[in-house]
DNA sequence: AACGCGGGGGG
DNA sequence: CCCCCAGCGTT
């Protein structure tokens, strides 16, 4: 992002928004618990608030501690886990939770690095678990605040395809010395970003820093990076297939005979790799037939 | 640095 | 129909 010194009011005034604006979210109440706040990031890491919240209200009362979870059978996780989409999540969730248990006494850690130790946590649920679990300060950078600061900042209608260097500066340099005012200042830039400065329709019209938007100011200029943008295709992928694979065996009682399997999508080739890549993935548990001339079976993994 | 990985809602 | 969305792990 083209660096340009940031507005010394965008803090406050984002700040004081979102202390009138925040959205009422189950993981942001004050009985909310670290391991909730964690589980909440993980399952938002590429699925919309709509789609998580009744997922995470009905997964917290199942497994309210990483201990329970840890104790679970997998396929009840993957069934809970339904259709957030990316079920290897679910997978790593379950194995994070392992850890905090055989490492941290099944305590969330609020240790940076012990936190990107575990399965799962990478370097923006780090961040945004120290600072929304245990309000510390950290530079909470998922992509609504990239597109704010991009906006606002850089005077670009989006970020970069991939984080740059500059953009960690100059979100670094923004936020507060305090913990608390780091921790606000995050909450409060990605709810901007996801509410009003948004990637497709923003309402600049009700944004409290549009006096100070640089983008705004320069009438909104289209996005200089849009050619190189590819969208990921879903129609025909692997991706669709093993969808539709795990859809199968999460409504299935019990074991699923291959011929079930193969009518979830005609080509062979690509239902077998599919097939595979899942058993590969822990995701799918293949069952020998009793017979050499019977069929195998399928299931979620135990 | 590039790629694979789900699924659904909104424009 | 097209496009996007509170990223991570592997290569």
């Amino acid at each position: 992002m083209p660096t340009a010194p940031a507005d010394p009011a965008l803090v406050g005034t984002v700040v004081a928004w979102f202390d009138e604006h925040a959205r009422d979210l189950p993981w942001r109440a004050p009985d909310r618990t670290p391991w909730g706040v964690l589980v909440s990031e993980v399952m938002l890491q590429q699925t919309p608030v709509v789609r998580v919240e009744p997922a995470w209200r009905a997964w917290m009362s199942a497994w309210p501690t990483p201990a329970d979870l840890a104790a679970a059978p997998t396929a009840d996780v993957l069934r809970a886990w339904d259709r957030l989409g990316y079920p290897r999540r679910a997978l790593r969730l379950q194995e994070c939770a392992r850890a905090i248990v055989a490492r941290h006494g099944g305590e969330v850690p609020d240790d940076e690095d012990a936190l990107l130790a575990l399965p799962g946590i990478g370097s923006y649920t780090a961040a945004a678990v120290r600072a929304f679990a245990f309000g510390r300060r950290s530079v909470v950078l998922d992509t609504n605040v990239r597109r704010v600061l991009a906006r606002t900042v850089g005077g670009s209608a989006l970020p970069a395809p991939s984080l740059t260097a500059a953009e960690v500066r100059t979100a670094s340099a923004l936020v507060p010395a305090t913990d608390d005012g780091a921790a606000r200042w995050a909450a409060a830039s990605m709810e901007l970003g996801a509410l009003v400065c948004t990637a497709r329709a923003p309402r600049c019209e009700s944004c409290p820093v549009a006096s100070s938007c640089a983008w705004l100011a320069a009438g909104r200029p289209g996005d200089e990076h849009h050619a190189r943008r590819r969208t990921q295709a879903w129609a025909g992928t692997d991706r669709q297939v093993r969808g539709r694979i795990m859809a199968l065996l999460r409504e299935a009682l019990g074991p699923v005979p291959q011929h079930a399997v193969d009518q979830v999508w005609p080509d062979a080739a690509q239902r077998a790799r599919c097939v595979d890549s899942l058993v590969a993935d822990g995701l799918v548990a293949r069952h020998d037939p009793p017979s050499p001339d019977a069929e195998p079976t399928y299931s979620l993994p135990r």
